[in-house]
DNA sequence: TATAAGATTTACT
DNA sequence: GTAAATCTTATAT
């Protein structure tokens, strides 16, 4: 059920992007189990993409987790305020990363409208910043091992069908030029269980 | 040391 | 539709 290390080695990072939907994210923090249906995803793609913190090879303290082989975290805080969750993939070295942007909920509802502080079901991991707060994720977990106990994912036969994924450019990355407008976003449209 | 900007969310006009 | 909240990181003195 849970995703092994070489889930993540493939090194088309796109691909991977598209093939996250329909995985589910758990999270282990401060004893309560969280966990949803990835329904929307964005690739970075490494040292050549305008839009990824890595790009032009740029190694610091923040992206390090990026040149970890894959399976591991890249979590960052942006605005001051958000953390925002990546699945870093491929092979050491290369620093390719998912973002994930919207899970559907699916354990620890309660633990999760908490920390949000609000009680609608749909808005509560609608947003990238959202849901690593619903699922108590922050950015001092960036680097973690995706095959420890603090944060996974899980396959549980959820296949999207053809025709209900929906690919197209990536949103807030306008400063990318030329790569803001690249097709490397990926939204499932899956129906909500009420 | 100082400054600018950001892979967002929320509230308000 | 626009703007404020809020702070780390990158880049430049």
């Amino acid at each position: 059920m849970r995703l092994s290390q070489d889930h993540y080695l493939d090194d088309d990072v796109v691909h991977l992007a598209k093939w996250f939907l329909g995985k589910i994210l758990v999270s282990n923090i401060d004893g309560q189990i969280c966990s949803g249906i990835i329904i929307e995803t964005e690739a970075y793609a490494g040292i050549t993409d305008k839009a990824s913190h890595a790009y032009g090879d740029r190694k610091s303290t923040r992206t390090d987790p990026m040149y970890l082989m894959g399976g591991h975290a890249y979590i960052y805080l942006i605005y001051g305020m958000y953390s925002l969750f990546n699945i870093v993939t491929g092979p050491a070295g290369e620093p390719h990363a998912v973002l994930i942007r919207a899970l559907w909920p699916l354990e620890g509802i309660k633990t999760m409208e908490r920390r949000r502080g609000i009680k609608t079901l749909n808005k509560l991991c609608d947003g990238p910043g959202k849901l690593s707060k619903a699922l108590g994720i922050h950015y001092s977990l960036s680097g973690e091992s995706l095959l420890g106990d603090r944060i996974w994912l899980e396959d549980r036969g959820i296949e999207p069908e053809t025709g209900s994924i929906s690919i197209g450019p990536r949103i807030n990355i306008d400063y990318a030029e030329e790569d803001a407008s690249q097709p490397y976003r990926f939204l499932y449209k899956h129906q909500p269980i009420t």
